[in-house]
DNA sequence: CGAGAGTTTGAGGGCCGTCAAGGTTTGTGG
DNA sequence: CCACAAACCTTGACGGCCCTCAAACTCTCG
């Protein structure tokens, strides 16, 4: 039987929805005030939560951001329930993560629909990936005990959906794990002090996002972002701590990562100590090559790629138009697509 | 008993050599070229190389270069033979890692003498740093069976000497395992194209030189050279991997190890990015200072300066001028002081 | 269709790399 | 111990790259 918590101070609108939802076959937590629902959430573990806006003390963005902090809370579906007077301030909330809302008042149909509705994706959202999952050759050397123990425990995990631009953790954060990307796409960055951007990480799926946050102290050292629609898994610190202890193999993965991880700063130091613009967005455009799917158009801001290649956003646009005249990419609207590889990989500088 | 390798293409001072050897009590092993000489050194492995510089195909050069990339041969003492009018190749000889030659005709006292003091300088070094091993709190990070076993197989491993700028490895190399810096100073760079020089790393007693280049592929992405005469110790590659599959703590080290320089790139990716030089200097500066001891002054070259924050030479001089006379450094002879960190750290950009 | 974000293009100027020359230190040989 | 060469360091002049500021243009979305 499926566990809900409606978290609303209310009380006509939470006890009338606890009888509907009662009446068709949930168990049902009640919590009038943020933080007790927050509690409730942490020691309960519901499938599936409602949680008003508007609420005194901590409202309904605050219970949202406390239980995306926490990894056993973090994959647990999340419907606004909300005013409509409060409609313009919901796109904040679906950016912070939650899955849907409902516009109060809503009658029954409206309610039972969307919360089968969501906890059905999340089952189908688990089946799928743990197929895909599965088949992970990242960490698939061998058929060592550490390997298999790890696939297992990604199995296990709850998947969580992030929309476009949504952050999964901020620098300076404690790290709750690492999150394992499988679809979408994540980028880490750092920010200097005036509110520029480098990136410094840009993942797919089957990446593992935040080793070095957890291995190396307890605040993460850059921000991690959604670049489009994406679901990753927390595997939590404990968790991983717990593997690495335990099984060699899976150390050894992880230090070939961070090995690997090490050369390519070490390159791109390189290119940034002393080679020119036109060299650096050479290669960057050749880096996203191979990360997208190879002779593919892909689209990606001129913002993110300054942020790639180090430059200011003008430059990107002064650059690829250079480039353009030359035959080098083409163009159609924002998106690029590389015509002359070679060319661009023998950049002068 | 001391076993002694000559390789000498002429046999009146081989044989006559090697008399002198037998008589004082040592072992005498004769290859009567380069290349037998190698072969011997490798399969015998003596305790001390005796070998002529000029001789048909493989000369003396070769084989030095030869047996210092071994891990097996690299650290047996090896004194070069040499007629006088070879007087002026030596020098490049003593840079690969010679420990000492003989003019010739040398008499036996000069013979013995060599021979006696490289041995026992050898032995001196061995027990000098292996009490000074025990101390190593870099990886004591407890009582664990894998960490004892590391410091065993350290105490173990036979120190080698390195001359001031004299080459570890270099980019392209196959790495051999991961040198432990016992005295002195390491640094390691990449190059550019052009020639232009980036310094990855600079590494201290007590540091491990070469984890990357093991862990990620076949060869080398930095060259390894000596800043200073120095004293490292050569951990093989198979022990080293040995070591990481059985113990999982000492995976663990090295992955704090990996992940902490990882964060220190991220760092330097961002300066280099936006940065200007005057901050990147300051920078630069600060880690020089914290590197070495604290509070004290530290000679280093504007190459080396410029190397390390991406920058020429003749801007290294100017910004280093400049700091002077705004009182943020000292400065006599090429010996830098820093005198304001607080305000070097706040430079505005 | 208008608002707004994102992109492109232009003008201007400062930072810093390059070239060059002169000064200082270090090392070598007589 | 001195002289000389070589390496290293400093200072100057100049110019190009690329950042900033500003404005026009394009695309997306309500």
């Amino acid at each position: 039987m499926k566990k809900i918590l409606i978290i609303e101070d209310n009380s006509d609108i939470r006890e009338g929805t606890a009888e509907i939802l009662e009446l068709s076959g949930y168990q049902v937590l009640k919590a009038v005030n943020g933080k007790t629902g927050v509690d409730l959430a942490l020691s309960q573990r519901p499938d599936l939560i409602l949680c008003d806006i508007m609420m005194p003390e901590l409202d309904g963005y605050g219970v949202l951001y406390l239980l995306s902090k926490s990894p056993d809370s973090s994959a647990i579906p999340f419907i606004f329930l909300t005013a409509k007077a409060e409609r313009l301030d919901l796109r904040k909330g679906m950016e912070m993560g939650a899955d849907d809302y409902l516009t109060k008042p809503f009658d029954g149909m409206e309610l039972l629909h969307a919360i089968e509705c969501r906890l059905q994706k999340q089952e189908k959202l688990a089946s799928y990936y743990s197929r895909s999952l599965f088949n992970l050759e990242t960490l698939a050397s061998g058929h060592l005990r550490g390997t298999a123990e790890l696939k297992a425990l990604i199995a296990g995990r709850k998947i969580r959906q992030i929309k476009k631009k949504q952050v999964l953790y901020y620098e300076g954060d404690e790290p709750q794990g690492i999150y394992l990307v499988l679809e979408g796409g994540i980028k880490t960055f750092k920010l200097t002090e005036d509110g520029r951007e480098l990136m410094t990480g840009l993942y797919k799926p089957e990446d593992y996002v935040g080793i070095n946050g957890l291995l190396v102290a307890d605040v993460q050292a850059e921000t991690a972002q959604a670049l489009e629609d994406s679901a990753v898994c927390l595997l939590p610190k404990e968790m991983i701590m717990n593997l690495l202890t335990r099984y060699p193999d899976i150390s050894q993965q992880f230090l070939k990562i961070l090995a690997n991880d090490i050369r390519e700063k070490e390159d791109q130091l390189l290119q940034f100590a002393y080679q020119s613009v036109r060299k650096r967005m050479s290669q960057v455009l050749l880096r996203l090559q191979t990360q997208f799917a190879p002779a593919e158009e892909f689209n990606i801001s001129r913002d993110e790629l300054a942020a790639m290649a180090g430059m200011a956003t003008e430059t990107v646009s002064r650059t690829l138009t250079d480039f353009k005249d030359e035959g080098l990419i083409g163009r159609q609207g924002s998106g690029i697509r590389i015509l002359d590889g070679a060319r661009l990989q023998k950049m002068k500088n």
